[in-house]
DNA sequence: AATATTCTGGACCAACCGGTCCGGAATGTG
DNA sequence: CACATTCCGGACCGGTTGGTCCAGAATATT
């Protein structure tokens, strides 16, 4: 009955964030967007809405993957590496040729967090989740041993929740894998 | 013989960096600028130049600032107490009710460092002045006994310097004082 | 094949961007 | 008091911004 889409949603959606992870939302234009997805104007906002809506579903697709990422990661049996390999992966990211993004969120809690409370609620809604995780997987580490530490789990969980943003700043400014390796694994010796 | 400038030219830098700092570069406006030094355009304009040039100016000025009042925190006779002040100040910062601004290197970090040389050029230069102040007082610290880890004092600091930015950005994104302290009392306790 | 429906490209828009410029106001000097 | 000099407000500019809209192309159904 109907003319059929002729672009895949979910990967122009993908096109877009690559977009805003890079230059964030005010350094992309709507020019910047059409050229990324290949779309015209109208098809970008006749499926996603303004620029605003976009940048939420596409920050939100983010999240998820994230999210899902991350809960791979820490199905790692051994807790102590878990938390090393998630680490390890942010740090890959600078040593990748490629100039390096960050993550969107540490991003964010920059850019319009300060500004704009919906933003802000999902950034510390993701600090949250990531804080929790970490706090999980010291607990199951303390008791099957791969974390030798005796400190409250909660509190190791928070000062690892500071090095996270640190280190994505980082690798965002271009800083070398290698000078981060050094200082994360310092801070990680402390879980021993 | 000419008439004199009406207005105080350090002040109305002041007065930008304000701006800058709070929302950034892209997110400053020209019209954002005027309110807020009072100036008009043609005064703006041909006090400091173009955007970019007041942007630098004001980024410069902040960073002298800050590196001087960093350098004052060090001169804290016992080394590790200076260390802990260091971190404590940005602390305060999320602390004090007002909007938390963060540090507006690790802000350009962000925002103009992946894509601007001149800018991650500063970047870098700030936080390897940080990590060298780190250095140099765990070395005395450890010379006065106020620090006794026994660790290699660069990759002490090299754990630190990640800290830094962490820190900073959580208070930007609207961290509680409370939610930071722990973590970092964690991190500077591996120094003992 | 005809049709109804939906997609899509690009013209178009008002608002705002950073930046320029000029004419008049203000002021120290002689 | 007159003048040379500098400051400064605001008009003005071209380009870009996010956003709207419509005419025509494309296609699944009948």
């Amino acid at each position: 009955m109907a003319r059929p889409q002729e672009f895949d949603t979910n990967d122009a959606l993908g096109k877009a964030l690559q977009v805003f992870w890079d230059k964030g939302y005010e350094g992309t234009t709507l020019a910047d967007l059409t050229e990324a997805t290949g779309l015209s104007k109208s098809s970008l906002y006749g499926t996603f809405g303004d620029k605003r809506t976009l940048f939420l579903a596409a920050y939100d697709s983010y999240r998820a993957a994230r999210a899902q990422q991350m809960k791979i990661t820490f199905q790692q049996e051994n807790a102590r590496d878990a938390i090393a390999l998630f680490f390890a992966k942010i740090i890959d990211d600078a040593a990748s040729g490629s100039v390096s993004k960050g993550c969107m969120s540490t991003n964010q809690a920059v850019e319009l967090a300060p500004h704009d409370a919906v933003i802000r609620e999902r950034v510390e809604s993701d600090f949250k989740l990531i804080e929790t995780a970490f706090a999980d997987a010291i607990k199951r580490g303390q008791e099957q041993g791969s974390i030798q530490s005796k400190q409250d789990a909660q509190l190791l969980a928070q000062m690892l929740i500071i090095a996270f943003p640190g280190l994505q700043v980082m690798v965002r400014a271009g800083a070398s894998a290698d000078s981060l390796e050094g200082g994360l694994n310092m801070m990680l010796s402390i879980l021993d």
